[in-house]
DNA sequence: CATAGCGTGCCACAATGTGGTACGCAGCTG
DNA sequence: CAGCTGCGTACCACATTGTGGCACGCTATG
């Protein structure tokens, strides 16, 4: 709407996160804006420290330690991060797969706020801060499941863009599969985002039955067995029950 | 210099992260500004996504998950944040004491990127996002000490400010400390930059031996006894260890 | 030795952000 | 219930502010 030049300074700040350490020209690149105008923002930021030069090479630009004052204040949110942790833990080590605890992020798709790891070799990741989309991911229909029905009609009436074969990009269809969803408490993914992983998720709700976040496992398609999908559903919504309680209390 | 749109908005930001959840008078106060100009500012930070208004307030503001896509590159790729946070709780159990976790920034400081308390009544106290100096802290000891000497020369090439009788402020006598430290795993910090306080902290590595952080565990004085050192060490040195390995695995 | 890419600086122009002011609307409070 | 306060929102004339084309010096690279 406004603030033209704060806007782009905060998609250079993103570009910078995404590609770091980067140059000038490889950002000009990215934007299309001219070479003078790029570098005048990244001097502000630097200034703000927000970003600092690489100290290997002093051309290169990376995220400075400013964020790590607000980051943490991201996480612990909603003290939904507090309330998650030993849940997260007590389930992975239950189905010794990876653990995922994504919040929605204005309803543009799922952010990954923490994770658990599994101990296995060949083991699904997902970074902190990694975004996806709400109508392709586990994470992202055990929440629009929960939403109200005017939210996920917002949701619908973009473009539902196709990752591969499996993706729901019919509407009707995503509203089909919310439905499912939410009669069995759990969602279920495979390949309609990445290929090769599995995943299953269930809501956190708040105390009006809102979705705060979404916990999931993923594992491998090579550890995958659809006979133990009712145990990983059943525990993974447990879980988030689970969770949902303590961020009550 | 410039850009002063960017850098007022930038310090709105900050300061919805350290007010959260915020009005739009309350900054108006805080930073004198016209009102029109801080809420202008909030709806374009919220447009990009850094901000979101509060779920049960939608007068208060907080931040926005996207916020965690911005990470440094401390904390990118498999990230050091999720693979030290267990073994950060391992060793609070252990010890009950608190436990942080610090990254270098750009050899100017170490920032507390995680904490894990303790129970005790009395406790030490380091917010995520503060700040210490490399030449007086157990934490910018431990990454010192695994720098190469191009570095530290860098380091000690500046004036070592003191902050007390304790202080290190001699460059040959830092760089023996630093020897010691890198001889038995840990260093330790006893009134050299905050008072009353006690450090034992370790390095976690990347694969080529460079620091990328530390793991410390920090005591008020009256609970430090000189005898527990050694044990303490250890712990904190295998703490590290495994942060180190789960980082790398 | 030429080239390419970098950081830096300058500057006229007008697009941009500014901030005073005002309105409608909640939730308190006396 | 009327008054108050603080909120979100909007308008708009002004000039401050950011813009982007251009050019210089520098350092690696081929």
């Amino acid at each position: 709407m406004e603030m033209k030049s704060v806007t782009r300074s905060l998609r250079v700040l993103e570009a910078v996160a995404r590609h770091q350490p980067v140059t000038v020209g490889e950002l000009t690149k990215i934007f299309g804006l001219p070479k003078s105008t790029v570098q005048r923002t990244l001097v502000t930021l630097n200034e703000a420290g927000w970003l600092r030069a690489n100290r290997k090479d002093t051309t290169r630009w990376e995220i400075g330690a400013r964020v790590l004052a607000v980051r943490p204040v991201a996480l612990q949110g909603s003290s939904l991060f507090a309330a998650a942790r030993e849940p997260m833990i007590r389930l992975r080590d239950a189905v010794n797969e990876t653990i995922h605890l994504s919040v929605p992020d204005a309803l543009q798709g799922m952010v990954v706020v923490d994770r658990v790891d599994c101990d296995h070799a060949v083991r699904t990741f997902h970074a902190i801060g990694d975004t996806s989309p709400l109508h392709a991911t586990a994470a992202g229909h055990a929440v629009l499941a929960h939403l109200g029905k005017s939210e996920i009609a917002e949701v619908t009436a973009e473009t539902l863009e196709g990752y591969g074969e499996e993706t729901i990009t019919d509407p009707g269809q995503l509203r089909a599969e919310l439905g499912r969803v939410r009669e069995r408490g759990y969602a279920v993914n495979h390949n309609q985002y990445l290929h090769g992983i599995c995943a299953i998720a269930a809501p956190v709700l708040d105390g009006d039955d809102t979705p705060l976040a979404a916990v999931a496992v993923s594992l491998p398609d090579s550890r995958f067995e659809p006979g133990r999908l009712p145990e990983l559903g059943r525990l993974v919504a447990e879980t988030a029950a689970e969770i949902t309680a303590r961020h009550l209390a």
